[in-house]
DNA sequence: TTCACTTAGTAAGTATACTTATATTATGAT
DNA sequence: ATCATAATATAAGTATACTTACTAAGTGAA
């Protein structure tokens, strides 16, 4: 169970160790879900690093990218692109007008709808992030080749979206 | 943008469907970020939708699994073992101890200490949940080969835990 | 046109999953 | 033995991420 100093003190990912003494616990450590739980854990911690500082969440990211892309669409458009269900779509956009970063409106032809685009300071701040998530992925990818990288992102494409096929 | 209607009614899982018309949003869906994160929405919807009824969920299970190797640890070696934060650890064996399925209590060596072990409807429940979870795993994995999953076992692995090595 | 049905969004509730801060207890050097 | 330090657990706060239930608003067939 050895760990170096640098983790010990103000980690910001707990700490997974898999060695010898803890063989009888592979029957967790190699389920799925429990690898994907854990990955997700370690990616967002890098997020988290190297976006310090400019008070983003990857899901605020998420949704940003969609509307860059897709500037005016309802939350309900933008739940179904970003795959959040309606509730959290609504929480997270809320967040993201409060800082400025998304306008809200009422659609005219449709009053329940509320359209949404990103504002000059949420294309700002996308802009200087872009580099900052491409570096924790980076990061976060680093023990992989890149032909590992492209297996992975081909299953896991599979596994998220089972209907697209190239 | 064609949906079944089994997926429209009661769904549990948001869909994400990537195809043609959706390809200027591939530079968000090809992120490992945004991958990692749907796939374990999709393999968190499988596990409750498997488990339904028994009031279990994934990072219960996860903890339970630990303590049944491992009976009678503390809190912060669980939290070590299963990856979690302490106080995320200690919320999750709140809500086991309030359904009966885990033990905890202070320890005569260390004061500090609250020492841990699954009750007998703890380990009774853990049997019965097993075989669901197995379900689970295969419904998610069953778009890939068993070769396909194996190489993905491995590179999560090493992704989850770098400093491990067969 | 009216009425059943559907859709968009929110509200309230639960469960992760982290943060910082705090109380309690233990340890170790003097 | 005392006192600075460290470790265990909890508390409070924020942000996902879902559930069911609800209101408001649009649609479509009788």
């Amino acid at each position: 169970m050895k760990r170096n100093s640098t983790m010990k003190k103000n980690r910001k990912l707990p700490p997974l160790t898999v060695d010898s003494e803890n063989e009888d616990l592979l029957e967790l450590y190699e389920r799925a879900g429990f690898l994907i739980r854990r990955c997700h854990q370690v990616i967002e911690a890098y997020f988290t690093e190297f976006c310090n500082g400019h008070n983003i969440t990857s899901v605020q990211f998420a949704a940003m990218m969609i509307l860059r892309r897709r500037p005016g669409i309802d939350q309900a458009t933008l739940s179904d692109l970003v795959a959040f269900d309606r509730a959290t779509t609504g929480d997270v956009v809320a967040r993201l007008v409060r800082k400025g970063l998304v306008r809200r409106r009422v659609s005219n032809n449709d009053q329940r709808k509320k359209l949404l685009s990103l504002t000059s300071k949420g294309k700002k701040t996308l802009t200087q992030i872009h580099p900052l998530v491409e570096k924790a992925q980076e990061t976060f990818l680093e023990p992989l080749s890149a032909k590992d990288w492209e297996n992975l992102k081909e299953v896991l494409l599979t596994l998220a979206a089972p209907d697209y096929q190239k």
